[in-house]
DNA sequence: CAACTACTGTGACCTATATCGCATCCGCGT
DNA sequence: ACGCGGATGCGATATAGGTCACAGTAGTTG
């Protein structure tokens, strides 16, 4: 349980607060373990609890009726979600499914609560973490309407690199391990399209194609193309 | 200066507060009269207050480099705007410009600051803001990947109906003061597009179509036509 | 290591929507 | 009242990207 707290205690939501101020939360932080593909939460379900990333990758999605579905993001380690229903008290509208094998650290909404009104500063953090997304989700929209699919492919794996990259001798390797189906609900655009959108930049030296993951060879052509 | 708390005490900013808890931020307010087109802040601007409509409509724009433009609102009385920097303290991510004459109240966000770490109700009140609109938001996107154009403009129509719909004599009266253009930019197509949209809808005698206005006569078939 | 299953790669369509080009129309200012 | 500029309506055309169909490939499981 080391780890966990290691995490934690780096998470933004808890980065300000000295041992003793999170001590009584982390006494309820539940750990949960999840394989590939497994469902943490689905949409619709009720929503009790936030969750930060400790290892691995997770996904949230929503679907249309017709079974068609939508990344909002991909979230690694250090990495919080669920929280808007702590707020905002409805169901889900989002489900989490695990990208990788995963481990979480769950905080229930009445342990939060308290803590919440006894720290103003975790407030004012929450509230700057939802800030920052809103900025960020209302650029993902502009993109949707103004950039064309080769352009928004580019944009996310340029994100991605930012969460994931590893510097390697021969580029940046971006290890984000979705399958291309996946990217392309990301980016909002059909497997095949992406598919293409990058054997193009392959083809031009831009990157090299790996098993889920993508090598950057040159980024700053990469980023002109992105706008 | 009466209608302005009025107005300002009904926002749900403040409404679970009380006379005495608001009196000293209510001294910092700085009223901000606007005409139709005239611009309050600029994409780019340092921002440094937030403001809440008291009567009039404003849009939140983002613009492309080619100039194409793009509104993430359309905010009428009681609705908050700009509060993105008060947390995220970055340069306005969008331009705000009077859709009709419009009257604000702007609080500088120094004066803001401290009134929240006193008031824990306003931060979570905030919180609140935030979470639904990151919902909301994250409807739009969701939208704009699966809906086509007439679903976009009809969902639109219904909540612009429920934000500033009058019920009359032959149907619900929608008078939203948006040209064609600006309607076009709100749902993310071209102005043509959502020109036929429209056309269609009232051929089929769901609306009618009046100047800057619309009138919904069948409500219940454009909510099916919007899913 | 055989045989499935899931993922990837690519070409041939087809369709929604952007773009272009006008022809009104309507409101406003002089 | 007249004329002008922005707003609207609508058809013709171009095109990005979705859908379909299939083939190759790789990863997993028995």
């Amino acid at each position: 349980m080391d780890e966990t707290n290691e995490v934690l205690r780096k998470a933004p939501l808890f980065e300000a607060l000295d041992e003793d101020a999170t001590a009584a939360l982390r006494a309820s932080v539940s750990e949960v373990r999840l394989g590939r593909g497994q469902t943490l939460f689905a949409e619709g379900d009720e929503g009790d609890r936030l969750y930060v990333v400790l290892s691995g990758k997770v996904k949230l999605t929503r679907s249309a009726v017709d079974g068609r579905e939508n990344l909002l993001a991909v979230l690694g380690p250090g990495e919080m979600f669920g929280e808007l229903s702590l707020f905002d008290p409805r169901p889900r509208t989002a489900s989490a499914i695990a990208v990788t094998d995963t481990v979480l650290a769950g905080l229930g909404h009445d342990d939060l609560r308290p803590f919440i009104a006894s720290q103003p500063q975790v407030a004012l953090q929450l509230l700057k973490a939802l800030a920052a997304r809103l900025r960020r989700t209302n650029d993902v929209m502009s993109d949707l309407v103004f950039t064309d699919v080769p352009g928004r492919v580019a944009k996310q794996l340029l994100e991605l690199a930012e969460k994931f990259g590893k510097e390697g001798e021969d580029g940046l390797h971006v290890h984000h391990d979705l399958t291309q189906e996946e990217l392309a609900q990301l980016v909002g655009a059909s497997r095949e399209t992406v598919n293409k959108a990058l054997a193009e930049f392959a083809l031009r030296g831009w990157l090299r194609i790996e098993a889920k993951a993508v090598v950057l060879l040159d980024i700053e052509r990469m980023r002109r193309r992105a706008r």
